[in-house]
DNA sequence: CGACGATACCTTCCTTGGAAGATAGATTGT
DNA sequence: ACAATCTATCTTCCAAGGAAGGTATCGTCG
């Protein structure tokens, strides 16, 4: 049926069981391979942001403003949790994407500790232009898989992934 | 049957339909998650390697070492390969792994140019011991999925990492 | 053998992000 | 109103890796 042909991870795991044969290392079947695509796919993706000149990170941020919505503003600290970086982090993305006039900062009207952080008109064009890009890509990224297997991983992926990000365990 | 419960990458899905109408942002389900999932996993895993006193980097150097087999050699170039970096950061991980003592560097026998790193009788211990609680913390994170489920993952994952690493397309 | 391109490793410089802490402003209890 | 504490952001310092280039050595072809 499908292609059981050996690759890299069953050369790994083979090694491991020669020379760790106390251990089962099945669970490098899922996990190693896992990495291994998210990978390849952070390459090919990151490929696509650079033709718009920006960082993975860069692109992140500009994401999470457009989806937002006019006027496509949101706090330093919200975009922060959005993006899974440190405070530190997103002031740094922050400043680049400003000395780029891709966003504006400015001081909060109701926080006086508090800025928004805003697309500026270029900075929208160019989050359009590549996030239309970026969605064509992640398209012929995904079409390796036929519709069938997409779904069924997809399905296993949120599963799994609500173990990471849901509160309370399952029903 | 299964969790249909919106999740985050449901919910950025649903600003993207709301602010991009035009375009079709079903690939995210598939590779925001994967993404996710495997960010998750990095923090898990990593955890694990510090408590053996070992960066992610220092743990792929040792572990490529340790199922090489004895005597545990391999050349940078070598290392390089097997664990995806460039040629000046392997330098590097070398560097910080002989300065803590669990490898050494000598001259190749055959080749002028050529070292040969190898594990010292400490980094055996050390990745061995890192090893085998990797292993666990592996399985305990796998567990989230019944064995069923992880089979699937796997067939699926393998078939996907095939497109990115395998020289042909399929057959 | 000698020159030339290829290879192996290392060095330098740069980018990115984390950790820890500093500062200004907000909030709460009295 | 004021002290104590919390919060939002930024700053500083450091770790890690990529890109590009340098140097020594190899291998091959004439």
């Amino acid at each position: 049926m499908t292609d059981d042909r050996p690759d890299r991870l069953d050369l790994i795991q083979r090694a491991w069981r020669t020379e760790r044969p106390d251990l089962d290392v099945r669970p490098q079947g899922v996990i190693g391979r896992l990495h291994r695509v998210a990978g390849h796919l952070t390459t090919e993706l990151t490929a696509v942001y650079q033709q718009h000149g920006l960082g993975e990170g860069d692109f992140d941020v500009l994401a999470t403003l457009r989806r937002a919505g006019a006027p496509y503003e949101r706090t330093p600290t919200d975009l922060a949790a959005n993006t899974l970086v440190t405070s530190g982090a997103m002031t740094k993305r922050v400043d680049r994407l400003e000395r780029a006039g891709l966003v504006t900062r400015r001081p909060s009207d109701v926080d006086g500790r508090g800025r928004v952080v805003a697309l500026s008109a270029r900075g929208k064009d160019v989050i359009d232009a590549a996030f239309t890009d970026h969605m064509a890509n992640e398209r012929r990224l995904l079409d390796a898989l036929d519709a069938d297997e997409a779904d069924q991983l997809e399905r296993l992926l949120k599963r799994w992934l609500a173990v990471f990000e849901e509160p309370s365990t399952r029903d």
